[in-house]
DNA sequence: AAACGTAGTCTAAACGTTTCGGCGCTGTCA
DNA sequence: TGACAGCGCCGAAACGTTTAGACTACGTTT
């Protein structure tokens, strides 16, 4: 700028009032800066401006994984309006850890992003504090955290899950094997209430050793999927909290030498984009990726052009049960598990 | 750091020193401020020292598309060694397009970072220009660029689908739909000279109206399976030069009221996780996504500080066929692509 | 005893912007 | 004709760091 400054042989103050036309310039001037920038092949340094402006047009975006394509197809929105909106994102993922989350928040911090787009490991006491103390707006994804009280926008997880488990309960399911997220995140608690919403709602009892924690992630779901299957009275169906764990689930089935619907039935949270062409075609819960992150990405939007309400925003919205056929009707009660061809 | 030195009654230069233990202080001295850092508790602001040293230890990263498994995989990979060696990574994506692609890069250069990963949309002039004129260290990952002579990290795409391919021409398939990526990509056209080769190697004619391009997403590979299976002789089997579009192609199969492999055999680029649990189990070329990562990581790290060669090093690892169950063999000549039961 | 090295500290000049206040000019109005 | 407003431009002070260089005090070498 300086080198502009002299080639044109006006001052910096004058440059910086073309570059960003906030003053008027002469025609005559700006014409020769205009063509002095173009010589010099002169760019405007965007981390000396930040430093004197406070802002970075950045704002730090934090998914829980960027391997699940939830979490990207939301991803995909929200760099995609906000960049229209002229911010650059900063992605990083905590890998539904807190540990790892404490240190990728600090870093997007340090980076002094205008603002935190959050989808949390967990309620961690560690996280409150910074945010606290940091004075950047936030806005939670996917899962909420108790002490942050800050614009969201979240599932009707309860409510979806509860369907889904209606459903298979009605298809005469008894013994449903849940396979569920991290009980640290909203999400997980939700979605687990929901399926012991449904279980009252049919006046059936909540059978604790049919849950087991999968932590969101495919190795954890084979695992826990692998004991309820091996376990004196196995399960007849399966519901997976999510696409991850699905697929754990459905390697559990395989390795037992089981399959799907035929022997075991299964859904999952979260929709894939084949699940009506792969067999089986599974039954699950789709989330309106594209309304999360547009009207994630607004929120946050909204909060740094400053004309949003004090208070915050929290926006709820509801899944859509996807019944494919990877679920099967009980024929018959089969006290113990033994295999029973359906149809 | 001015309110900790007036606190600690020191200067900003000792401040600085402990902060950064870039020179020796005395422990009474040392002791005093690191007190004064946690009473006022000041975090240093990144942007005022990426001003003054010309470095922001983050690095940006492009992949063509955010929303596929095979890029988000590397990505994780990526972004995992990089965090440990002290970086953070500006994430985007070009839609697979050069404009967005240009602008991107624009942003990520006007945000100074230390150096580039790019999986290039395209051969872009623009892009050539725009690196040439910047001075940081790239490295192409997946996708080369002709005029771009950097570092890179790439498949033997060539011979892994020449391989793919001669094992269907084996099994009798004299008829195989080839869907491409963007011949504007290097592996949009590898990967066509890899089936062309395949034919050659057979003997066999090249037939260009068996050839479509999908521009790697579902979509358009969708209509270009289509094309095909409504062409007075249609494909006995297809190849899809990635995992978005075998989902278009199996999409198209399943509409026109085919079965795979019963009426037609299909194999792809890119692996999925689920590939042998859902049917048909998928026969497809993987990767080695983690390597793919790891090598491309360590290569700007190592041309960030310095201890690499001069003259760019491209790295090229080969794929694996996974032959599952998606391809059948050929029974009889079927000239007309009249449906005929295999097995 | 003089010279010298060294550990510990400070002052001040950068880094590349933005912006406030000032200053000269021109034109308008009383 | 003089006061005054507004326009166009500039000088210089920030923003929060790092670091070269200067300085002091003290121990060690010649």
């Amino acid at each position: 700028m300086l080198d502009v400054a002299r080639a044109a042989k006006v001052s910096v103050a004058t440059v910086s009032a073309v570059v960003n036309g906030s003053a008027p310039v002469s025609p005559q001037l700006r014409d020769r800066i205009e063509t002095a920038i173009r010589e010099i092949g002169y760019k405007r340094n965007a981390i000396a401006r930040s430093l004197k402006m406070g802002t970075t047009r950045t704002i730090g975006l934090m998914v829980a994984d960027i391997t699940n394509p939830f979490f990207t197809d939301v991803v995909a929105v929200i760099q995609d309006v906000l960049h229209r909106a002229g911010y650059a994102v900063m992605l990083c993922c905590n890998d539904e850890d807190v540990g790892m989350q404490d240190e990728q928040i600090e870093l997007l911090l340090d980076r002094m992003v205008d603002g935190l787009i959050i989808a949390p490991a967990g309620d961690d006491a560690h996280l409150k504090r910074i945010l606290a103390g940091a004075s950047v707006p936030t806005v939670l994804i996917d899962r909420l955290c108790d002490g942050i009280d800050t614009d969201a926008v979240v599932l009707d997880n309860r409510r979806a899950v509860h369907d889904a488990a209606i459903y298979m309960l009605d298809l005469g399911h008894r013994r449903i094997g849940y396979i569920s997220g991290s009980l640290d995140t909203s999400t997980g608690r939700d979605r687990l209430a929901g399926y012991r919403s449904a279980l009252e709602a049919k006046k059936l009892a909540y059978d604790e050793s049919l849950v087991r924690i999968g932590n969101f992630r495919e190795k954890d779901a084979y695992k826990a999927a692998m004991q309820l299957l091996t376990s004196p009275e196995r399960p007849t169906a399966f519901f997976s909290a999510n696409n991850l764990m699905v697929i754990g689930v459905m390697k559990a089935i395989r390795d037992m030498g089981l399959r799907c619907p035929d022997d075991v039935s299964v859904a999952s949270f979260d929709d894939f984009p084949w699940a009506d062409i792969f067999q089986p075609h599974l039954t699950t819960i789709a989330q309106p990726v594209q309304a999360i992150g547009e009207q994630s990405a607004q929120l946050m939007l909204d909060r740094l052009s400053g004309q949003s309400p004090s208070q915050p925003r929290r926006l709820v919205l509801q899944g859509r049960l996807m019944i494919r056929d990877s679920c099967r009707p009980l024929q018959a009660d089969a006290p113990d598990g033994t295999r029973r061809e359906a149809s």
